[in-house]
Order: structure tokens, then sequence, then C-alpha cells
DNA sequence: GCTGCCGGGGA
DNA sequence: TCCCCGGCAGC
């Protein structure tokens, strides 16, 4: 707007000047009488009959104090900015007027504006590549859709003429999604993110306030943001959410997840059960030997001793017939007997003593005469191998 | 008392 | 690990 170009300042329009573009720019002429007034040869300028100036629609601050283009812009964009705050949240009027101020902007861009004197956010700044900046028509789209959005545009337009501001500007290109719960707004830019959180979940702009805000939202690409809904995106803070979260607990396993969790249960999971099942059958030995198998002492004697898997491959019963038993001590070698020897101090666990079988052992079927003749066990006094019940 | 066998101990 | 035996409990 070329009109607006005057130093309104003036109370007097002592000359007139003719600009480059050709427009004669007027001057303020005040009240004194003489003076030549000369007329802005434009259209949409009106002159009252006595040269004072009645209208100048084209012009919106013929009363504004001298400004640059740029300053006004921003003037008009952050005026339709509070505009929009107060409109669309009335939570939103104090923080945005603070950071409105042109002395923010004009100094470090929004960045620095947000991060105040905490400096807890300088990271951001090692983060960056060169990007385009916004024009103004996007901006202006921005201002009607996210006020947060907005703000961080503006922000960065203002910024736009230090290197270090460029930067910010190639930040806001990367979405941020809040992770606060039930929420999930995306911004593209980390300012208008950490203000959203600060001032909409964590209610107000304290100091503590402004550490927490990073742990509440997540960069995601544009990518991302186009199709994917709101989900905790890999990130720091989104895996720590994710982590705190009951996402796993409430949802079926990922894809990744799943394998993991088989994958655990695979391994401790027989581990654990084996142990419990040994245990139960361990404390299950005595009325298994009670009621099922009544004086079997193969049974029990083998059953601490780990090897639980092979024990239902031995017969539970036995026939107790003489003949039986001598089959059994033909397929059952030394090394059997062995074994079930070095099993056998583990039967201390069932301390129980069995009700006297009703099968002949080696005592009775060889006599103490044969002795010699007795399996191990017997000659031992121990628990017959030979002709167990 | 006989028998089966657990628990302990010695070599 | 092998071997023996005291002792307990069921019959």
């Amino acid at each position: 707007m070329a009109a607006v170009g005057s130093r309104a300042g003036l109370d007097t329009i002592s000359m007139c000047t003719e600009g480059q573009d050709g427009l004669v720019y007027m001057q303020g002429c005040g009240q004194g009488e003489g003076v030549g007034v000369q007329k802005k040869l434009n259209a949409g300028t009106e002159w009252s009959a006595d040269g004072n100036l009645l209208s100048f629609p084209r012009s919106s601050g013929v009363d504004l104090p001298y400004r640059s283009p740029e300053s006004v812009e921003m003037d008009e964009i952050m005026a339709a900015m509070v505009l929009t705050s107060l409109s669309c949240s009335p939570v939103v009027q104090s923080p945005p007027q603070r950071d409105l101020l042109p002395g923010d902007m004009e100094c470090c861009g929004g960045e620095l504006s947000d991060s105040g004197s905490s400096g807890y956010w300088s990271w951001d700044h090692g983060n960056v590549s060169p990007a385009p900046s916004p024009s103004v028509t996007e901006m202006d789209r921005s201002l009607g859709q996210l006020t947060d959005e907005g703000l961080h545009m503006e922000l960065d337009q203002a910024a736009c003429e230090e290197p270090e501001a460029r930067r910010c500007k190639s930040m806001s290109r990367g979405a941020y999604r809040c992770l606060w719960p039930g929420c999930g707004k995306v911004l593209t830019s980390r300012v208008g993110m950490k203000r959203h959180i600060r001032i909409l979940h964590l209610g107000g702009g304290s100091e503590q306030s402004r550490r927490e805000e990073d742990f509440y939202y997540t960069e995601v690409s544009s990518e991302d943001e186009e199709t994917a809904p709101p989900s905790p995106a890999p990130s720091f803070s989104s895996g720590t959410w994710t982590s705190c979260s009951s996402t796993q607990s409430q949802s079926t396993p990922g894809p990744q997840d799943a394998p993991v969790q088989s994958s655990t249960l695979s391994q401790s999971a027989p581990s654990s059960v084996w142990q419990i099942h040994t245990e139960h059958l361990y404390q299950a030995c005595a009325p298994i030997q009670v009621t099922v198998s009544p004086g079997s002492p193969t049974f029990c004697s083998w059953t601490p001793s780990g090897d639980v898997q092979q024990k239902p491959q031995i017969p539970a019963f036995r026939s107790r017939s003489v003949s039986v038993g001598e089959q059994w001590l033909q397929r059952n070698s030394a090394p059997t007997r062995s074994q079930t020897m070095s099993a056998s101090p583990s039967r201390g666990h069932c301390s129980f003593r069995k009700g006297r079988g009703e099968a002949k052992k080696c005592r009775k079927v060889y006599g103490v005469e044969r002795r010699d003749q007795w399996c191990t066990a017997c000659r031992w006094k121990k628990a017959c191998q030979r002709f167990p019940d």
C-alpha cells in the first residue's frame, strides 16, 4: 500500500513528493492558509473543497505512526491473531499478547520468546535446515485455521532477517503432535505446540509447565501427519509415553511386540511352568502315592529329580506277581538301578512311610539265605527296585 | 515279630 | 558313590 508510506505522524505536510510508483504523495498541509494543497492523483482519494483530506479509503493507517511496511503487515497479522485467539480460546488471552510483543519477535523470533530466560529449548537450534518461509497468503490462511500455527508463521516471518531465525523457520516444516491423552492435536510449529500444551494442558505458563512441555508432544514427519492417525511417534518422548500408557494392555500388540512377547513367553514361560509343574508334582507326590499307587517308591523318588517328563512313561501300576517282577528284572539292568539309587536321597521330601505293599520283595523271594541275590536296594534296606509296588 | 524302607553315616 | 545299619511303622 503505497498510500501508507507517508509520515502520518506529522501534523502538517509541508511538501509533496512523488513516489517512484508515479503516485503523488500528499503531505499534510495543516491548517495554514495559503498553503497549496496538492491532490494525489489517484483513484480512491477524495478531497474536500478546502483541500483537507476527507477520506482515504485506500489507506487504513493514515494516523498510524511511521512504520515500515513489514511492521504494518505484522500489525495486521497480529491483530488478526489476537482476534483469532480471543475467539477461539479464552484461555489464551494473556499469553499470546505477551508473545505478540514486537520486541520479542524482533529479537530472536518465536523460539527465544518461548524459551524465555530458561533456555530449555536451546537445543532446537541445533536440528535445523534451511527451508523457505511461508508467504503472507499462507500466513493468512494459517491464521484462520490454527492460532498457534499462525503465531509461529508470524514469528518466522518476523525473524527472517536473521540467519538464526531462518533455522527457526525451517523447523516449522516438521509437524508436532500433542501427546496429551485425548488431544492428539497436530501443529506445524514447535512453539505453537509448546504453547498449546502449556496453556491448554499444563494450565499456565509457569516454569514447571514449561519444563514439561516437551514430554507431551512429539515430532512427526509431514507424511506421517497426513496419513497416520494420532498415535505416538518413534521418538524419545513418545516412547516414554507409550511405555507409560496402557496402550499395550488395552490394545492388541503390534506386529513388533507380538513376537517379542511370544518369544519371551516361549523362553521364560516353559521354565516357569515347568518349575511350577515340578513343584506341584512334588507337593502332590504324597496323595498320588497314597491314592493311586500305594507303595510305589519309584514314583516318588524320581519326582524330585526333575525328570518329570519321563515319569508318565513308567507304568504307574505293575503286576505284583513274581513273574512280572522277574520280567522287570530282565528288562532293567544295572544302570537303571544306579540311577534310581542316585535319586533316592531326594526321597527325604516324601518323608511319609508308605504302607507295606503286597508285592513280594527280594527278601521274601530269595530269603535271607540268598541275600546276595537281592537287589541292591533290598540289600541296603532301601526300597526294592526289583519288585516295586 | 516280620517286613519294608527311610535316614544317617562310614569308607 | 557305595555300602551298611539303626530305627520306625505297617502288618
